[in-house]
RNA sequence: CGGGGUGUAGCGCAGUCCGGUAGCGCGCUUGCUUUGGGAGCAAGAUGUCGGGGGUUCGAAUCCCUCCACCCCGACCA
């Protein structure tokens, strides 16, 4: 390609309203431009990216024998009755009426759709297993896009989904999407780790997200230097810190602790460390009767260290929250327990609250609440002496770098990561709900094992910006920059000789099939070298009359500090030599 | 959805309080000079001042209304 042929549109600012490095990089080097809230056009040079990433997939999802198909954007609200997503999906699925005020939806992800398809065409274990994926536009609306393409609305994915016979079988189409995703985020060339994720309302152990590395992640991501643990933190199971419960060494005492409503605050006035005190989180359930019907409210008080956090994923697990809870009203907390928040504490309740304490808080002694008494807080408070045991223990908080490792191989580590790939095991919920069968080899129809298998192909592009950029703009990897070689000839307009060796080399690259673009604009050493360093092309070439004088050109990898003079006789070569071997 | 903020040239911004017919930097066009890290000089082009309504002799500016975009979000014990 000739860059004068091309279309290069790099701006100096980014918009205003760019938030995240990746968004006003691309903006800036051309690749999107924003057409309203989470809404991209993609310029052609970003295409090129989008194109390599969907080639890299595709080759991967193939080789792994999945089967490519396409499934409509605009999908009727009939199917996504039958799973009744089409009244739980809430206002993230866009909704409309076609001219005969039939209810359709943009399709946010394809279950229903593919799993129609099965049902229709799958009819014999013969046939089995299959899978079936496509590439292609998605539209959630979101509650508040942002970051640019990591969170937008309109984005490109690729998504796959398995028909199994049985579990085992459905396990073994699990694998091999594990190891497929593996392939591809090799060879795009990013670092990125495989972690256990929570598997939601389907529940089960099978589901891994595939997570970038980079410190802007919306995700953290927990995995133990020592072994091969590793999951998101909403799983990560924390193990208590305390093994036994020590013996009363102090007695309980009020303390005044005016205007102190934090642990923080409260530690920093005792002058104690903050793991030695207890904070008090109040949920709400809303309890139903028999026929269905509102019947009150249940106050759940969760005990955690006061330098730990709470999880919320793991409150939704515990009997009586997993229907959905809340966090308590300042009334409903007043009402019950006479003071505000702030101050709150497990001791001397007098309305009927269910007590839950993190494993850790079960075993502590002597340690600090809040008294239920504004401006007061409790010091040595000890289980069974002054209080009663807890209704329930359980592992509640996020887990912190250098907690022991739930495999007892070590100690954790924490990462921050961008969520680019999630393989889930669905087994039958939605083979039931739509009623899809296959007939067994015993002659009996069985309801399809599914598993279903994501790319955020747009996202990646966001992700892999996030982890490899510096001051000057993008540095892509080798597999997917949309140019893999620059040529920058200075002096294009006034020197012959500049022109026509440049043109060599350009000409002997790509009859070597590189992927080069030829920068003869006739700009500036300045403007085209701030351009192709935006842009994020991992090799350039300079040829000028300063170095041809001497029979070289320079060579500069955009990660190196300083070009490499190499001798023109040798430059085709070399320049082949530093390239990673084609993806 | 609730709260806050911003909309002025392709991009970044000033002007709005205090009404008088729109400006700066970058970019763009033309010419000359320049040419190894976002050139200099000169001359230009580009605006429904987010939309609609109102007040006024006169509105980017004041009032009403709508829209778009951005930020924040329970709890933080």
């Amino acid at each position: 390609m000739r860059a004068s042929q091309y279309f290069i549109s790099t701006l100096k600012e980014a918009p205003s309203d760019a938030e995240v490095v990746s968004q006003k990089l691309m903006l800036r080097a051309g690749f999107i431009r924003k057409v309203a809230a989470g809404i991209y056009s993609y310029l052609p040079i970003g295409l090129r990216v989008i194109r390599k990433v969907e080639d890299i997939v595709r080759e991967e999802m193939n080789r792994a024998g999945a089967l490519e198909l396409t499934m409509p954007l605009v999908q009727p609200a009939e199917l996504w009755d039958e799973t009744g997503r089409w009244e739980q999906m809430g206002a993230e699925m866009l909704r409309f009426k076609d001219r005969h005020q039939r209810d359709f939806a943009l399709q946010p992800t394809s279950e229903e759709v593919v799993t129609d398809i099965a049902r229709q065409e799958l009819k014999s274990y013969r046939q089995l297993p299959k899978n079936f994926y496509q590439i292609q536009t998605k539209f959630r609306d979101e509650r508040r896009p942002r970051f640019g393409v990591m969170r937008g609305r309109e984005f490109t994915m690729k998504d796959a989904y398995s028909f199994d016979r049985d579990a085992a079988a459905a396990g073994r189409s699990y694998d091999a999407m594990y190891a497929a995703y593996c392939r591809i985020f090799d060879r795009l060339g990013l670092t990125y780790r495989a972690v256990a994720a929570d598997t939601g309302a389907i529940g089960g152990d099978r589901s891994h997200e595939f997570q970038v590395i980079a410190d802007t992640g919306e995700d953290a991501i927990v995995y133990c230097p020592g072994s091969a643990y590793a999951a998101n933190i909403e799983l990560a199971e924390a193990l208590p810190l305390l093994a036994t419960r020590a013996a009363p060494a102090k007695a309980l005492e009020k303390t005044p602790t005016p205007g102190r409503t934090t642990c923080a605050e409260v530690a920093e006035l005792l002058g104690v460390p903050l793991a030695t005190t207890v904070k008090s989180l109040v949920l709400a359930t809303e309890d139903v009767d028999d026929a269905g019907k509102p019947a009150g409210v249940t106050l759940w008080l969760l005990l955690l260290r006061g330098d730990h956090e709470l999880n919320e994923v793991k409150a939704g697990k515990l009997p009586g929250l997993k229907a959905g809870f809340r966090f308590a009203t300042e009334t409903e907390i007043a009402e019950r327990f006479g003071c505000k928040a702030g101050y709150l504490g497990p001791v001397g309740l007098k309305k009927t609250v269910r007590v839950v304490a993190d494993r850790t808080v079960a075993n502590m002694a002597d340690f600090i609440c809040g008294a239920n008494e504004a401006d007061f807080h409790l010091t040595g408070t000890n289980w069974g002496r002054d209080l009663p045991e807890p209704d329930l223990v359980a592992d509640l908080r996020n887990v912190v770098e250098g907690d022991p490792s739930p495999d007892g191989m070590g100690r954790l580590a924490i990462q921050r990561g961008i969520e680019v790939g999630h393989v889930f095991y669905l087994g039958t919920k939605y083979s039931q709900s739509m009623n899809a069968t296959f007939l067994d080899e015993d002659g009996k129809p069985k309801h399809f094992e599914m598993g279903c298998y994501g790319i955020g192909v747009t996202r990646i592009l966001g992700a892999a910006i996030e982890q490899n950029h510096d001051a000057r703009g993008i540095i892509w990897p080798d597999a997917i920059a949309p140019f893999r070689v620059v040529v920058c000839p200075v002096g294009w307009g006034k020197s012959e000789a500049v022109r026509s060796e440049a043109t060599k080399l350009y000409e002997t690259l790509l009859a070597g099939g590189i992927d080069v673009i030829l920068d003869d604009r006739d700009e500036r050493p300045g403007v085209m070298f701030a351009d192709w360093e935006l842009i994020g092309v991992p090799h350039r070439v300079v040829i000028g009359d300063r170095g041809l004088k001497e029979g070289i050109a320079e060579y500069q990898g955009r990660r190196d500090a300083e070009p490499a003079k190499i001798p023109l006789a040798e430059l085709a070569a070399f320049v082949g030599s530093k390239l990673q071997p084609a993806a």
